[in-house]
DNA sequence: ATCTGTGAACTCGTTCACAGCT
DNA sequence: AGCTGTGAACGAGTTCACAGAT
């Protein structure tokens, strides 16, 4: 749309995402967005659809537990990135971390969490403390409230079947590229 | 093993990992590892398997691209984790952040990444640059020898078929929980 | 011609279920 | 009884391929 254009086509779209143009299809689909097979689909209408079915409109405020170095990091990432998802609390069980505002966002001692999650109706929580912890934090986090999780500790983690866990391990993602480097160069990709 | 037990059945491994019985038996066949019926598998060949399976004997070095917040909390989290793994490079194009070690590991110039690369023969590759950078970055590691990445930008990569990319999309996963978390709110998940 | 929308076919990882073993 | 190894069935996502529209 900043380029100025106004219809583009499901192959064009496939292009710019690295997908398939049938795939861009179905999933526009689902959406519910309908193009015309004479000009594709009318760029500003198919973004208005697209932001109806994925964004509240609303919007929807993040907790972040674990404000060490991949949290902080994280929180400098966020800020302003998604005006709709945004992280208003942190959490750290470290005393030295506690009741500061960093990036824009405060953080609040552990002890606090079920308290600040469930007055401000935070439904999504980020954990980024060590393996040890993360389904302890979990389960704090759902019994406050909390509907959806990105885990980023390298452990399974056990919740109810309301929530939605989204496991982004960092150690597994390397080692997989590893693992596929190494067989890649020796030929052993599987065929 | 640190806990001393010698044999474990594959519905026990499954609820560590969070797996079922059957998947597990299934990985195992692949992994070529071959255990009783009585007395399950052996913990010890069992985890020497595997680490023959996955593992390079002579351990694999990473080189790191962007060392921005996020790439700095890489490296402060990968530093004697995995030690099979190591990040022994890292690079970024701006002066500031350069010729300098950051938790045992050495930062250089965007423009020496293809000599450092080359000569030391990193394969495997992590990507922590914005997305608008990330395309351009990937050709230059694939350029200089490597056949693995981790791509932390969103933004989908272009590369030859010999080399394996994993995408992490920090903003993407957390959009998913934020999605789901809302239609569980709404009791409109799919049925 | 060229594109969309979509039923049908396909793919590939997961799960079932059972023979074989002790 | 209880486990493993594995052929067979299953299922969810992807791709094919074509009718319909202009």
């Amino acid at each position: 749309m900043d380029e100025g254009v106004r219809n583009v086509y499901s192959h064009q779209i496939a292009a710019i995402c690295g997908a398939t143009a049938a795939r861009v299809r179905r999933d526009l689909m689902v959406i519910g967005y309908t193009g015309s097979p004479i000009h594709g689909y009318a760029v500003k209408e198919l973004i208005e659809s697209i932001d109806l079915f994925l964004d509240s409109p609303e919007g929807q405020r993040v907790a972040l537990v674990g404000v060490g170095n991949l949290g902080l990091a994280l929180l400098a990432y966020f800020t302003g990135r998604r005006p709709k998802l945004s992280i208003v609390a942190a959490f750290d069980k470290d005393p030295e971390k506690v009741n500061r505002v960093v990036h824009g966002c405060r953080s609040y001692p552990l002890s606090q969490l079920r308290e600040v999650v469930g007055q401000q109706r935070l439904e999504i929580g980020i954990i980024t403390v060590p393996a040890g912890e993360a389904q302890t934090v979990a389960e704090l986090l759902v019994e406050s409230g909390v509907r959806g999780i990105v885990n980023f500790a390298p452990a399974p983690l056990q919740v109810p079947p309301h929530v939605y866990v989204e496991e982004l391990d960092v150690t597994q993602a390397l080692e997989k590229a590893a693992y596929f480097a190494r067989k890649s160069r020796v030929g052993e990709l599987k065929t």
